[in-house]
DNA sequence: CCGTGTGTGACACTGAGTTCCATCAGGACG
DNA sequence: CGTCCTGATGGAACTCAGTGTCACACACGG
């Protein structure tokens, strides 16, 4: 009963929204198509926001459960598979994605909203991104964690849009090259077995360039055995 | 006095938003404080928010402009000044940007508008980097344009973190610093040509470290010695 | 038959934001 | 000096999102 209270609102509300816009259509409008009160309707979404935006935190516990599973030595390999829980929801929720963005497109407010909800999947993976790099022990960790999580979240939503816009009929492929850009670099072989020992080594190269390699040598001999 | 009417809207809301937070403060009781009527705060703001928020067209123009000067061959230059135009506002600001801070961090609707603002920035940097990388002939430009437009804005944002939070004495060199860790043509950028200047390699280290090493010394070849 | 809980409707209220009109200053001009 | 224009302001009425409260209906087990 519950269920499909929601489901009704939430049906009558994006049809009232693509026929209407958003901001043209009210809430009365919405629960006088979906045969409830006002009342309901608040009480089943709080916000007229709310109608559009999917649970996140379902996902995020989700996804956290999977990043809580990684170690320094396998962690790429745990962010990967968190940001495909990602583009595994949205490609799940088909039509309603689309629906979804255009109406994000086209209204500020709630383009807004949809950015500031992508942060809290960039947090989840900055927090652990900052216990790896800290047990890995490099310099800047703060920066680096951050950095990470920013181009894992931008990567995974550049393969998303272009899916929302139907540029692409193969978003999975594309997401994991861009996974292989943002978590490999270009040199190294993308592939599905993930090595032990994996690290992440940043040098500055206004030093003159064998001074540099022997720089890396060494930092990678001092990495923990993979 | 139109101006002075902004100053004096502006100093009445944040004093009461600091009293007595922000939802608990009505547009009522802002313009009885500031001595004018409702008619002339939404004439100034048109949004209770708006009060808090500076204005960003001015900057992102700057920053456009800045942007627009930049050379394939020069751009990772102009978008470290173009990122130091949107430091040194917050730093100009001084305690109002301390205010904002502290609302954005206690008041999700605030909290929310904050980062998509910085938004602008990121698309501002994310063009010019599309057309920059476009000339440069590198593959997957959209998305090496978007990370690279992320990197910055999220290393800028660490930087202005830290200082809002007065864990700096030395935004600057901190800036300076993050600055170089991200400004490298992030995933590699277009190998071939690499702009002159420091510049950061990331590689992972599952190959062996010599191979790794030898790796960075081929790429850093084609750099001018710095 | 009675309590209890849950989903719902109805209504009043607050507050943000819009619209429209009235007012009042000051400068330009004859 | 008077008039006219303009731009900034005040004021009132309105819409609509969101909150809070109370009442009702229908289920459930005792």
């Amino acid at each position: 009963m519950a269920a499909s209270t929601r489901e009704r609102l939430a049906d009558a509300a994006f049809a009232l929204f693509d026929e209407q816009g958003y901001d043209a259509t009210t809430v009365e409008q919405v629960v006088e198509r979906a045969g409830v009160s006002r009342s309901t309707f608040f009480r089943a979404f709080g916000t007229k926001e709310d109608v559009i935006f999917p649970r996140h935190d379902d996902l995020l516990a989700r996804i956290g459960a999977r990043l809580a599973t990684g170690t320094p030595q396998t962690y790429l390999h745990a962010i990967r598979e968190g940001a495909a829980l990602v583009l595994e929801q949205y490609l799940a929720e088909g039509h309603v994605a689309l629906s979804r963005y255009r109406l994000t497109r086209s209204v500020p407010a709630l383009r807004d909203r949809e950015i500031a909800s992508t942060l809290g999947y960039q947090r989840l993976f900055r927090e652990h991104a900052r216990r790896w790099l800290t047990e890995l022990g490099g310099p800047d960790v703060e920066l680096h964690a951050e950095l990470l999580a920013a181009s894992v979240v931008t990567a995974h939503n550049v393969v998303l849009r272009r899916w929302l816009r139907g540029e692409t009929a193969e978003p999975w492929r594309e997401f994991e090259d861009a996974m292989d850009t943002v978590l490999v670099g270009p040199g190294g072989g993308p592939g599905p077995s993930r090595p032990t020992g994996s690290a992440v080594v940043v040098v500055r190269s206004d030093l003159p360039a064998d001074e540099v390699a022997a720089r890396v040598a060494a930092a990678l001999e001092g990495t923990p055995p993979g």
